[in-house]
RNA sequence: GCGCCUGUAGUGAAGGGGUUAUCACAAGAGGUUUCCAACCUCUUGUCCCGGGUUCGAAUCCCGGCGGGCGCACCA
């Protein structure tokens, strides 16, 4: 089979059967917008389940979610609506496009639009051409915006550009639950919108898409280390560093050699492995990439992508970024709160001994009257204790009062400070999930031969398909098509077990329909059946086929044991 | 967004200014068949959308939308 033309092929094979389709295409299709069909939306949900169930099984991780209209105030916040609103503009002769900012010299980021466009007409060259034909300069905003509430009144809103901000909204909440101990995380899967200038390569890069993303908030003076890691996999460390070059090598030994530099990342880049390899990704198509300073995030130090390789080449599907406080800092400064913080117990408690001057209200109320508060106040807020008593102190309102020694009682004053108030840091990993189910999908898609004829498979990993098998009555007769939609409807009563029965045509034809959509078992009911209540099972990965009880079939099925059944 | 290519049943293709648009596979109904896309009969279903040219447009032209590739963009 000729391998040029495998994509639309395999794109054919996704449409026609139902897995992934254009969406709204009787109106013409929209870029960037896809539907899962009937199959698809199943292997959808199984792969994010799985995803769930792969962190919250960590036990220190659970599950939000969290609204895809955000208020426009927590996305200036995060960044996002200074980042997504930049000027672009684009050179009439040779089309390249440039920050419009960046183009006429002005790195502060305050010009607006006219005074660009004036600078931009005054003959600015263009870098690529040398030319100077600039259109005027527009926002790209990647995101969507909307109105909360109607008319003029309604407040700016956008669909969420990531569901990250979701996890730190709620940091007061989860510090509560976690019993005010760190490390905690969250995890929340969810769709994500960004208004692509030019969606392409079909559903990797789409203007709304399923994300899963975890934030792990810790203590960056003691940062979890986990044990583990030691399958070698491919690193391509920042190339600026010194160990740049691609790399074989184990998590473990490259968090060692601190071409990891962070444990916690290290861990996660493992994580984040265990659960491609889960979810049927090939390990040979796997790499983890370093970023550079330059590629970075301002705020993050440490960043990983995960990459996956298909017929677009080189994708990236995970980040791994370490965005240290930057996200609750920023919060905590914008909604003037002081809630998204951790507390940190000293080892030793400090204990500090201090010389203070305590206010003498029975004898300052009566004397001071409505002077009486704010002179206590000043008194007990005094840092340096003055030189001798009495002494003079100012008021706000600038007079004067004489403070005599029957005012004040001076102590020494014993503080013990047993902790301190900083804020966590969060590791992110963040899972592009369609780009995932892209690769599985293209890595589990195997065209091969059968009888000279071409034949394709689905090798989806188990638990991955649409369905977990397929009941088929050999013939529709002789009771054999009742005794199937009996045996359907057992399997299908095991939790998170599905089945579906074929009827139609040959059993050859639907044992080749189901290996086309992957589902890994055939149950075939024949006339033993009728007689013994035995079936036959077909491994779809090498076609072999052996004779069980229902009974024992539904037992292992349940116990996800079938391969011991061979 | 720009440039080049492109759009015909569910899928893949052929054709094309003039009767009812063709083929294969797939799908549905029935028959046959004791386990791997068999066979027979019947059936369903297509020219992306809009405008223009024309007596007549699915065909030619223009625009839009969608797709592919390249450039640019990708927090």
């Amino acid at each position: 089979m000729s391998e040029d033309r495998r994509l639309d092929r395999l794109s054919s094979m996704l449409r026609r059967r139902g897995i992934v389709l254009p969406a709204f295409e009787i109106y013409g299709g929209v870029s960037g917008l896809i539907d899962y069909g009937p199959v698809g939306a199943s292997i959808r949900r199984r792969v994010v389940e799985i995803w769930i169930d792969h962190w919250l099984s960590q036990g220190d991780i659970v599950e939000i979610d969290s609204p895809t209209i955000t208020p426009e105030e927590v996305l200036v916040a995060s960044g996002h609506v200074g980042e997504f609103n930049d000027l672009m503009t684009e050179c009439k002769s040779c089309n390249s496009a440039f920050r419009a900012d960046h183009i006429v010299g002005d790195d502060s980021e305050t010009m607006d639009k006219k005074e660009i466009d004036k600078i931009l007409a005054n003959g600015v060259i263009c870098p690529s051409c040398s030319k100077s034909e600039w259109t005027p300069s527009s926002p790209m905003n990647l995101m969507f915006s909307t109105r909360l509430g109607a008319m003029s009144s309604g407040r700016t809103a956008y669909m969420r550009p990531e569901t990250a901000q979701g996890m730190f909204m709620l940091f007061p909440s989860l510090y509560r639950h976690f019993r005010q101990k760190l490390p905690f995380g969250a995890i929340q899967t969810g769709k994500g919108y960004r208004n692509e200038i030019s969606p392409r390569q079909g559903m990797v890069r789409l203007r709304e898409f399923n994300m899963a993303e975890l934030e792990y908030f810790i203590d960056p003076q003691n940062p979890p280390m986990y044990s583990g890691g030691s399958e070698v996999v491919t690193l391509i460390p920042d190339p600026q560093s010194e160990y740049s070059g691609e790399k074989k090598i184990s998590f473990a030994e490259a968090l060692d050699k601190n071409i990891i530099r962070h444990p916690t990342v290290a861990w996660f880049l493992s994580r984040t492995w265990d659960f491609l390899i889960k979810v049927g990704i090939n390990s040979d198509k796997i790499r983890f990439r370093q970023h550079a300073n330059n590629e970075m995030a301002h705020y993050a130090s440490d960043c990983w992508d995960c990459e996956i390789y298909g017929e677009y080449g080189w994708i990236e599907c995970v980040g791994i970024a370490n965005r240290t406080c930057h996200d609750l800092e920023s919060h905590e400064k914008s909604s003037k709160t002081s809630t998204l913080r951790a507390w940190r117990n000293f080892e030793e408690p400090k204990v500090e001994e201090k010389e203070k001057l305590f206010p003498n209200g029975s004898v300052i109320g009566p004397m001071l009257r409505a002077d009486a508060r704010e002179v206590a106040s000043i008194i007990e807020e005094m840092e340096k204790l003055p030189e001798k008593i009495p002494f003079d102190l100012k008021l706000s309102d600038g007079r004067t009062i004489t403070i005599t020694a029957d005012m004040v009682e001076r102590r020494l004053e014993t503080i013990t400070v047993n902790g301190e108030w900083f804020t966590p840091h969060v590791i992110e990993p963040a899972f592009g999930i369609d780009r995932i189910i892209w690769h599985i999908l293209d890595h589990a898609y195997e065209e091969s031969q059968k009888e000279g004829e071409p034949y394709t498979y689905l090798r989806l990993a188990k638990g991955v398909s649409n369905v977990d098998c397929i009941v088929l009555p050999l013939f529709d007769k002789d009771g054999m098509g009742d005794l199937a939609k009996n045996y359907a409807q057992q399997i299908n009563s095991i939790p998170n077990i599905r089945s579906e029965i074929d009827f139609s045509k040959s059993i050859g034809r639907r044992y080749a329909r189901a290996d086309e959509i992957g589902i890994p078992w055939a149950i075939t009911v024949d006339h033993t059946s009728i007689e013994d209540g035995s079936v036959t099972i077909r491994r779809r990965d090498d076609q072999v086929q052996i004779r069980a009880e229902i009974g024992d079939l539904i037992g292992h099925l349940r116990n996800k044991t079938m391969d011991s059944l061979f």
